[in-house]
DNA sequence: AAATCCCGGTCAAACGATTGATGGAGAGAC
DNA sequence: GTCTCTCCATCAATCGTTTGACCGGGATTT
């Protein structure tokens, strides 16, 4: 148990950073191994199969959106400031975990039917708990679940791809400048959502 | 001639959809071939290479959504309405091209380098072209080029994984009441975008 | 204390299956 | 005969997985 946690851990951070990089088909069990500095045998001995890594590490990240949104929820004003709030740290939450955007994004362009459970289990509780949040905030007319889907939409389309600048390059979380331009846009966006007069011109 | 472009045809038709569902990694030529009613030797002698293949593909999506934006913009007003009008027609195209936003979602999770072209050649100008003409409507503190990322992130998250239903199932673009829903729910964003006086409530 | 056993962790090597690609031959149109 | 299209057979490479052995250290036995 001393060493065995340690590879277990550099296992699931590699496949981590490589399922989010390079999707579950772009990533083989080599490339994993040599990421975590290991062989590949010594990764199916700790993960029993490419597809149980994957589903591992799926479920470390819910686990750990659920973490940041019950955190964020429980520290959040219920009024539309709060809500407000809440996407920015949400945004947080995808800055400090760069792999989950496109973690998240990759499992929702498949429909396999051995993470569908995930999605009862974690996607539809979260979104229920944000939604019944905001619903008491939010003004009569708006659809409250699909201002939370705009919401996941941007920040993982965001957090994954970023945008083009005006030459066409690549620009996402990791620029300050368009990070901040991001920030800007959501808050303005919750915040007609839920009926707060205009904020300040970003 | 007289059957070869149908069976190019064909192969293009079969991996594109192949590539929406199953993306790059996931897709190989032999799905194709078969897919396509042919065989996989079939497949390279027309394309070239799976490469190739996918770049033409990606090619071809582009120049329908081009097309179709390009229409759309010529026929519609250049006002608020229009620009309400304008994510409208979008969604249509989404609707009518179901691969489309996955094909989309897809490429840009990956970067590629070959096909980073694509961006410049295509997607940039797009932006370009929809964001000069929805300048002159929208009001001041309105970061237009970021409303229009609210669109097409939002349109093809929608289209290429639907939504979660309150059984934790998936709706889509495929169900007639949620794509209702979806769209007054974009129609209602963008009105509030250009500064038009709220939308009768869905 | 010394020798033995056991076991979790790691490795090189190999497994069968599948991948993208190619060469050569056959079929049909002109 | 020539050209276009298609298929069968095969290639080397890579895939995920399994095997058998080795190492190190704690427990057990002597």
């Amino acid at each position: 148990m001393t060493s065995s946690d340690n590879g277990r851990e550099r296992i699931l951070d590699a496949a981590t950073r490589l399922f989010a990089a390079l999707g579950y088909d772009g990533t083989s069990t080599r490339m994993i191994a040599e990421a975590a500095g290991l062989n590949v045998a010594t990764v199916a001995y700790h993960a029993g199969g490419k597809r149980d890594l994957y589903l591992a590490v799926m479920e470390r990240a819910h686990q750990a959106e659920r973490a940041a949104l019950e955190g964020a929820l429980a520290q959040v004003p219920r009024d539309a400031e709060g809500m407000v709030a809440l996407a920015d740290r949400y945004i947080d939450f995808c800055v400090e975990h760069p792999e989950i955007p496109a973690l998240w994004m990759h499992r929702w362009l498949s429909d396999a039917s051995d993470v569908a459970h995930l999605e009862e289990q974690y996607v539809r509780p979260l979104m229920d708990m944000v939604v019944s949040a905001a619903r008491k905030v939010v003004p009569d007319g708006v659809d409250i679940e699909y201002v939370v889907w705009t919401i996941v939409w941007c920040t993982h389309g965001f957090g994954a791809g970023g945008v083009l600048d005006g030459d066409g390059r690549r620009r996402g979380m990791n620029d300050p400048r368009e990070l901040a331009r991001f920030r800007a846009h959501i808050r303005r966006l919750v915040a007609t959502a839920v009926g707060l007069p205009g904020q300040a011109a970003g």
